[in-house]
DNA sequence: GATGAATGAGCTTTCATTCAT
DNA sequence: GATGAATGAAAGCTCATTCAT
């Protein structure tokens, strides 16, 4: 579902592969997506060709890195979604977003700034995800959790923007915890 | 208050200073802070050397930018403080400062990236807008208008997080309101 | 005549210019255009970036070195054709174009190979110099000096090929007159 | 005779090895050597490693495409100096080479700019080539069919620089014959 | 003070060649 | 023998910063 490419890698190319997610993850995360792609490649013990061959492109990289990262959320987002009451899902979900998405908007706007029209791949993966997201939000406010006027882009916003907040806000858990309070009072009807 | 330089500038060199952080603002929040410099002073009317003589670093700019964007929110944020009753102060600073703020969420990564003790003169200008929030929300709470448990660490993430939110949500009027509500509904005590 | 740019140089880097133009033109055709940018900046004694802002690629320096030798090429075809008479004119001009030409092939294929359309600037010049071909071919045949049935594109082929002649027999003045009267009897009508 | 390999090759790495020379042949031909290696083999339906494997190096693959071409030379050469008489055999021979050398000019500089002494394998063949010619032209002198001053120099670099014109002059039967007849008339006795 | 040409470290990307599978 | 993933030196090009004019 995750794999673009027809034949399956060879043993040790996929592992390369996954390395290199891997490192960029981290890499893009905690120091930015300024880092040099030779750096990335010395970080997963590959030479620069290796990384190139699985990414043609720096861009490449990066959106590989997100899709990634959408797809882990898609998969758990499902999996809350099947198990759990309207909004226990709703709430849930969006905790798990946040809580997964943190750092990665800067990916977003380098994605941005290198042209419209890269999300290709992309839009696949957030599309389900929003797919996702447009009936745990339909379900809650039919079961009267959340207030019925807040649109699909609304809430997708308040997510980046809570993502975003919590970033700023740092590690601290009891804050963390009262930042969720804020938003989701926000959320309930009236 | 706003200057370091000790001896007051040329008229010409005034103009051009000035025109420079016009231009800058402008670019990096359009375009972003990967805009070379260069094209910034092409933009501005004045050779590149030009631009290094007042900022002599391109983190300087920014840095300088980012000074005068929070002094003018400050400056807003201390006349509101000053003409409205505690609950219509603290939410009209919110706004206020929300609405100045789109685009400095880069900005500010940017800087940090530079490194964290860049902030040599922006602490100043933050110092005093936060001291002012501080204020607002002492006042506000103690007013009941504002839930009683929220720190001012809290009360800074939301609203960059609130930022983002907007920025995510592009120019839709209606829906720039909800999020409002969302997040004002939120802070209120339950 | 040959300045595209509007205004003048400042002498220094008009200097600069030159001297790339030169090295270029040198070591192009001495060791081709393989060579890397970086050493003909060097061998200019210039930084690459000096390099890069005269010629914004590196086609675009084999195009101007291609150009300059282009115009060289006009100016003293029209000046042979002004004084002398149509015989001597044609082939004194056939054999300054071979003289001159040496090395240019692969120039040109570069160029051919980089896009059909990069020719842009060349055009011009070369249409100059297939102008004054045009006009010496036609006073040299009226004047029953060169056979009547031969037209510009043959022309301008056998330039080409005695350049390739010429390049491939290396320097022995002998053998070089000797090709250039086997070509001339050829061109002379039965 | 154009095996230097010892043994005999396996009955499909023989075929691997011919479809490579006919691939590069084609690729070089048409688009240049500055083709990748991998591009090659993967036309000629082989891994990368397979073609290493029969040219140890992309100037060996080169200089392999040239034996061959002028092993096919020197065989049509050979039929016709023994079917015709002197004239005809030698500018036949002529036409031969011309029209079979066309893009061999850019090889040939290839191979020179990869180091003088790479010619190991290909003197051989050019040595035998020669000899041919150098009979040739000495019959067709003798004959009273050739300028009696012409060397095997000249008459190589002549043979060079045709190609040249024809390359340059496109496919045209009537301007190609015209050529010819320029270049053959020049070649006869006064 | 203003200018913009010069600088060169650094970036992304390519490709001949090697070697584990 | 064949494969193609891995390699890494090198190439072309950019851009923050300096400095002669």
């Amino acid at each position: 579902m995750s794999d673009t490419q027809g034949r399956p890698l060879r043993a040790d190319a996929a592992r390369n592969r996954a390395r290199l997610l891997d490192v960029a993850t981290e890499v893009f995360t905690t120091r930015g997506v300024g880092v040099p792609t030779e750096e990335i490649a010395r970080a997963a013990g590959v030479g620069v060709g290796t990384l190139f061959r699985h990414f043609p492109t720096k861009e490449a990289l990066l959106e590989a890195v997100m899709v990634r990262r959408l797809e882990a959320i898609a998969a758990r987002t499902a999996q809350l979604a099947a198990e759990a009451e309207p909004a226990e899902a709703f709430f849930g979900c969006f905790r798990l977003v946040v809580d997964q998405s943190e750092g990665k908007n800067e990916f977003a706007r380098a994605l941005a700034a290198a042209g419209v029209d890269a999300h290709a791949s992309l839009r696949e993966s957030s599309t389900e995800i929003q797919a996702r997201l447009a009936e745990l939000l339909a379900r809650a406010q039919q079961f009267g959790a959340v207030r019925a006027d807040l649109g699909l882009p609304e809430l997708i916003a308040l997510l980046v923007g809570t993502s975003a907040t919590m970033e700023h806000l740092g590690p601290d858990p009891v804050a963390r915890e009262r930042i969720f309070e804020v938003v989701f009072d926000g959320l309930r009807p009236r």
